[in-house]
DNA sequence: CCGCGGGCCTGAGAGC
DNA sequence: TGCTCTCAGGCCCGCG
């Protein structure tokens, strides 16, 4: 699920039913996701109130009054959900509504088998932390040293901000021997992009995931014609999908009307012997692995 | 410094 | 139906 749209939908979620709120409660099934919290994890989020509910690349960060900043992350299955005190549940990871139980409603929060944190704020309102994986992680970092804490730091820039542009990728592809796919998926050229986007930005831009990223850098080091299409298409990829509330991948349950559906418009994830969408080309989407992850692409029209 | 592959976990889906 | 195998949106780390 989770690239950077996806955690965009997740903030805009999450950003109403928490800024200006206190966390009056904080639970806690288990003492690790992927790593262990932070010492004192619930004694510090407890009592806070959350002033604003932001993002950095695809890490969810929580400012809090205390002078700490609380760092969350999906990993690959994480999602949140947001249960008012009564009544409907909202789920913020595929972005589905569904109408909780009655023993839920109860208890005030449901209790699945992957539940491993619930935030309570001073409204009433739940908002669960679900992860099956366990690949997601929180931290707490001090908010003026945010941009420094181990894992967001050496991280590019933000490729819908307006530091990131053609120049930008030039001067960090030029000489670069690796493919575009890596080199578009590495976090710390441009932060947000996962496999399906870059995917998606590749077959758009008609570019080749296994041309090498120097190749699009002018012995000068300026962007090519070609580099210059490439970081606009990103852009536009990533608006585009953010406006529809991001991509659903095997959705599970009940999903209605406010799922995701970025996905319908994929030319080339998950297409496999799909006809090319590209106007005018014959090609048929193929898979290949690159780096141990599978790309999706056209070899007919992306060069 | 760079690129690659292993590993962390569980669940879904395909194939037998 | 039920078992086994493969694969999955991320990212850290250690290796060569």
């Amino acid at each position: 699920m989770p690239e950077l749209p996806e955690v965009e939908t997740v903030r805009r979620g999450l950003a109403p039913v928490l800024e200006g709120r206190r966390i009056v409660t904080v639970k806690l099934k288990r003492g690790d996701l992927r790593w262990p919290f932070p010492p004192r994890f619930r004694e510090r989020i407890e009592g806070r109130c959350v002033l604003s509910v932001g993002r950095r690349a695809k890490y969810l960060l929580a400012d809090l009054d205390s002078g700490e900043t609380l760092l969350m992350h999906l990993g690959m299955s994480g999602r949140f959900t947001v249960k008012p005190k009564r009544g409907r549940a909202q789920n913020l990871g595929e972005f589905y509504y569904e109408t909780g139980s009655e023993a839920d409603d109860e208890a005030g929060v449901p209790d699945g088998a992957h539940d491993h944190v619930t935030f309570v704020t001073d409204e009433g309102t739940a908002v669960i932390y679900t992860d099956p994986r366990r690949f997601g992680a929180m931290d707490l970092v001090a908010t003026d040293a945010r941009e420094d804490h181990k894992l967001l730091r050496g991280m590019g820039p933000e490729p819908l901000g307006n530091t990131f542009d053609a120049s930008h990728l030039a001067t960090a592809f030029r000489n670069k021997t690796a493919p575009l796919k890596a080199a578009l998926l590495d976090q710390r050229i441009v932060a947000g992009l996962g496999n399906i986007y870059v995917c998606e930005a590749l077959n758009r831009a008609r570019l080749s995931p296994k041309r090498l990223a120097g190749t699009l850098v002018t012995k000068a080091g300026a962007p090519t014609e070609r580099l210059e299409v490439l970081a606009r298409t990103i852009r536009d990829v990533l608006t585009e999908a953010i406006v529809v509330g991001g991509s659903t991948l095997r959705d599970h349950q009940t999903v209605d009307g406010a799922a995701g559906a970025f996905q319908e418009r994929f030319r080339v994830y998950d297409r496999e012997g799909e006809p090319c969408p590209t106007p005018g080309c014959s090609g048929v989407i193929r898979r290949i692995v690159q780096s141990g992850r599978s790309t999706f692409y056209c070899p007919r029209c992306q060069r």
